[in-house]
DNA sequence: TTTAGCACTCTCAACTTGAGAGTGCTAAAT
DNA sequence: ATTTAGCACTCTCAAGTTGAGAGTGCTAAA
């Protein structure tokens, strides 16, 4: 498939990159007055009609100008994957704030969905990191009155997840230190797994807890990860090819009910994937809302410690030539600080 | 202004209700025939002229049927609010909903978002519960790895805040303990201002905490809630004023870029308050943004020891029988698991 | 006070039209 | 064997044009 000479690529590549800039079909005269081709437009339509048949383009209608099909993008991608870096000015002003924000995953999970919202011009997403195995650390009790405790418990990997729970009767502070204390002790660096075959705890209070922690790991275990930060949701609207209404809403719906969200990001080991980064373009893998959008995803952080998803969610017409080099760049930042606070020295 | 005959009380509910049902300028004889009038097109025609001057409605051009002003939803909004009530059945359901979540103040934000959302097609606004003066309840520290500590914070009221801090050499996990037990019983339930007068401590890693515990206070008692839960975004596409891209774009944008959003929820003390509800219609108070738009709000928890806000926002016709009686619903349930929270038995 | 009748106004959707851009093909030029 | 010029043809899109429909205000009669 990949036989093309070198100036179907080219033009191949231009014919891409201007349908990027400005969303309407080009044409052959267009291309060369464009860009000051050293060929005549009839040469050019000739080569259209080939990168035509051959699957890469094609015409929305007869005499229009040639719009990128999938395998056109696929194309494209692959040449940019390798050559595009962000500039450093731009680099620097990144880590700049990321070094200056609160030390704070919620801080730079934000910053994070953010800075890659504002450079691609899409819509972004980015996922807490997350152990694979939930493993216990410390869990405190915090009694707030009468019979209502405030449970905070912390995972290996630093995952932090709180609930109110409300006991049979008044506990004092002293006897929940305790608890926490005993328990810290028992489960320290366990899994869910080793936690729940545990034999049952002679003290009530215990045994509650107990269970209270299993359920809250579960919880923590499935979840790709509870939260999912965006931003640059309003970018959406600023694409032509969301001006009708209803396309934009059912996108938007999608990042409003997280669940297919979730399920996107955690089937998205499939798809091919170059360089620690991963297309998906044209919803490719099934997903009927986004059969217009393209997603340049990436995993940070540490394998097989914790790692969370980052991304940009765009028309099909992103701007692949930012958002390919952003999303690596900001995975690896987060991949430099995940493992700073988490793993080793 | 509102010496109004019944009549034309009448007619203009009903032409209110009407273009909020229809988004269409509503002439006189649609009028009549829908609503089985007895009385003819012209008799109406005259009352809504008579309108028209006292400045309920108006006429979008020469000869168009009548539009609302804001002075119309206003007084549509005066006769809504005492009337209105959400029907047994969806009480329960919601009440219902809210029981059976998990017990975690995220959990009840998210899904009062979501409530509010639904029932009234808009977009809705929840701020978490947060005192107006916050005390320290209780501090912990977790060695993460070699100098990264994480500090979980909780006020009384329940706000928890965890940060993670590199300290200058490691420390062990009993000394942080300690640590943490020494400063809970020095600051348990003092304020901001009362440990920032604290004197210094002797100790290196106390003074180090308590700096970062003072400003971790301040921090969380100057924005109006640091999580903003809003949901139901997509909504506001749905909207036949908003399908002009761009309104719906700064709209969005709004709510992306949560630092108006709070303003508006901090100043909105001022305005029309009934019955613990307030209505701005068309923006009111000077929001460019929000010309078009209206909001229903309330403040819910217990006065003096932590209140959170929850509303909803739409076009200026939106249903505000819907969601007057859901923000008032929502906002009484809130209040109620504050209290059983956080407050006395 | 209410109503019928009438002339008038204005919008909106449907249709028409012409310019512009683009194509494919063929035959000549390199 | 390529490349190019020329030409007839196709299709879209924006700008007019038009007519139906809905609504109004006014006047005169009930």
């Amino acid at each position: 498939m990949s036989d093309l000479t070198e100036r179907q690529k080219s033009i191949l590549m231009l014919v891409i990159r201007d349908y990027i800039e400005t969303a309407q079909p080009v044409g052959s005269k267009a291309l060369v007055e464009r860009y000051h081709l050293d060929l005549s437009s009839a040469t050019v339509r000739n080569e259209l009609s080939t990168l035509d048949e051959m699957g890469y383009l094609r015409q929305p209608y007869t005499s229009a100008g040639r719009v990128p099909t999938e395998e056109g993008y696929r194309f494209f991608v692959g040449q940019m994957m390798h050559q595009a870096e962000l500039p450093e000015a731009v680099q620097h002003t990144i880590s700049h704030q990321f070094y200056q924000a609160r030390p704070d995953i919620d801080q730079w999970m934000t910053l994070a969905a953010s800075i890659l919202a504002h450079q691609s011009q899409g819509v972004s997403v980015v996922t807490a990191p997350h152990a694979e195995q939930a493993l216990f650390k410390h869990v405190e009790l915090i009694s707030t009155q009468g019979r209502q405790v405030l449970m905070v418990m912390v995972l290996a990997g630093g995952e932090v997840s709180q609930q109110i729970l409300t006991l049979a009767e008044p506990v004092s502070q002293e006897r929940l230190s305790l608890t926490a204390t005993r328990l810290n002790g028992l489960l320290a660096g366990q899994s869910v797994d080793m936690i729940a075959a545990l034999p049952a705890r002679s003290d009530a209070l215990d045994q509650d807890i107990l269970t209270l922690i299993v359920q809250d790991m579960r919880r923590a275990a499935e979840s790709v990860s509870g939260n999912i930060y965006t931003d640059g949701l309003s970018n959406v609207l600023s694409e032509p090819e969301f001006a009708e209404s209803d396309d934009a809403r059912r996108a938007l719906r999608l990042f409003e009910e997280r669940s297919v969200l979730q399920d996107v990001l955690a089937r998205s080991t499939t798809g091919s994937m170059v360089g620690g980064l991963q297309v998906l373009i044209g919803g490719e893998g099934g997903w009927e809302e986004l059969r217009q959008c393209s997603m340049v995803l990436a995993r940070y952080g540490v394998p097989g410690l914790a790692t969370g998803m980052l991304g940009v969610l765009g028309p099909m017409r992103m701007s692949y030539a930012k958002a390919i080099p952003t999303v690596r760049f900001v995975a690896g930042l987060l991949s430099d600080l995940v493992n700073d606070t988490i793993a080793g020295e």
